[in-house]
DNA sequence: TGGTATATTCAAAACGATTTGAACATGACG
DNA sequence: CGTCATGTTCAAATCGTTTTGAATATACCA
């Protein structure tokens, strides 16, 4: 029995198992979750052994969700004298770390949704089409208008709610 | 070759591809957007025939799919005289459409996650485990602090942003 | 430098979510 | 009532994503 995978309270258990579906939920997958919330509620930092161990996930999982967690500033490496392997410990700066994974996520998709808009309304406007219902035409121009003024309302609003979680 | 698929122009075939990839992206399926934008770009109402034949999708996905997208109040069906068949047009009101689809997917998540930490909480609280490690114990029972301050700050700017888009 | 412990990669397997379509239900009309 | 047109259902197939683990790379130490 490994030092991590004695003693994980029952109750931190469930937590670990709500994270995990929390963040597959969210498409992010189900290791992320859980190897946040294990290391969430260990006092101190952990190797990438104890994670497979501790969660019974594979090696490369680890690896992977190790990594991409840090690189949302969620997890801190930790540096043992002596010791080769990397240890990581949670940080708790949830404002900061939500929003680097909505800049991450959320940020791509509405920009490219922004873009195909873009070029739909240019594509559109300048060929008033040849031989297309003209009526047809206006009903299009006026969507793609109202779509738009949505897209800008959208874009702010989702500034704000971003920004809100900067402070510290 | 059927009145829906005829002459849909390029750049509205593009807008209703890069829904799909939005709605896909959302983790809502590919059809709900695809549905939703060739209706949103149509003049007329359509049916669930019509669809099949523009998108390329099954009736039993065009069926879903319409409902669905019909309980969320993004469709409005439409009874044609003297036409047995279903009609469908695309409302626009998307403050209240985008409400309803968020209130019925990421609200239940929120809440879900709520009341894992709650019983968590509950759990541990009343319990000093016997024989854990009682700096543990506390490290723990200050995460779980931490954690829940968070959880009541997201809630609260949820709701705001959610609240943002009911007016109107 | 060779040997060992650890981390990373990535093709393939496992898995889950979406989509299909045949079977069934509904309901309008003669 | 029987037929025909349409809508719905859901088990099975499809498809994309996540996870695995063997192979490979890396880094430390003697």
């Amino acid at each position: 029995m490994t030092p991590a995978s004695r003693d994980i309270p029952s109750p931190i258990r469930s937590l670990i198992e709500a994270a995990g579906h929390f963040t597959q939920s969210l498409g992010l997958g189900r290791v992320l979750g859980q190897i946040y919330a294990f290391l969430y509620f260990t006092p101190h930092p952990r190797t990438l052994d104890d994670l497979t161990h501790a969660l019974g996930i594979s090696k490369g999982s680890a690896s992977m969700g190790v990594r991409q967690l840090a690189q949302w500033g969620a997890l801190e490496p930790v540096w043992v004298k002596g010791d080769r392997k990397d240890y990581y410990r949670a940080r708790d700066n949830f404002g900061r770390i939500l929003k680097n994974i909505l800049q991450d996520m959320a940020g791509k998709r509405l920009e490219a949704s922004a873009m195909a808009l873009t070029e739909a309304e240019h594509a559109i406007h300048p060929h008033p089409s040849p031989g297309i219902d003209p009526d047809s035409e206006a009903f299009i121009q006026q969507r793609l208008e109202t779509l738009r003024a949505f897209q800008h309302k959208i874009q702010s609003a989702w500034g704000s709610f971003a920004v809100g979680f900067l402070s510290k």
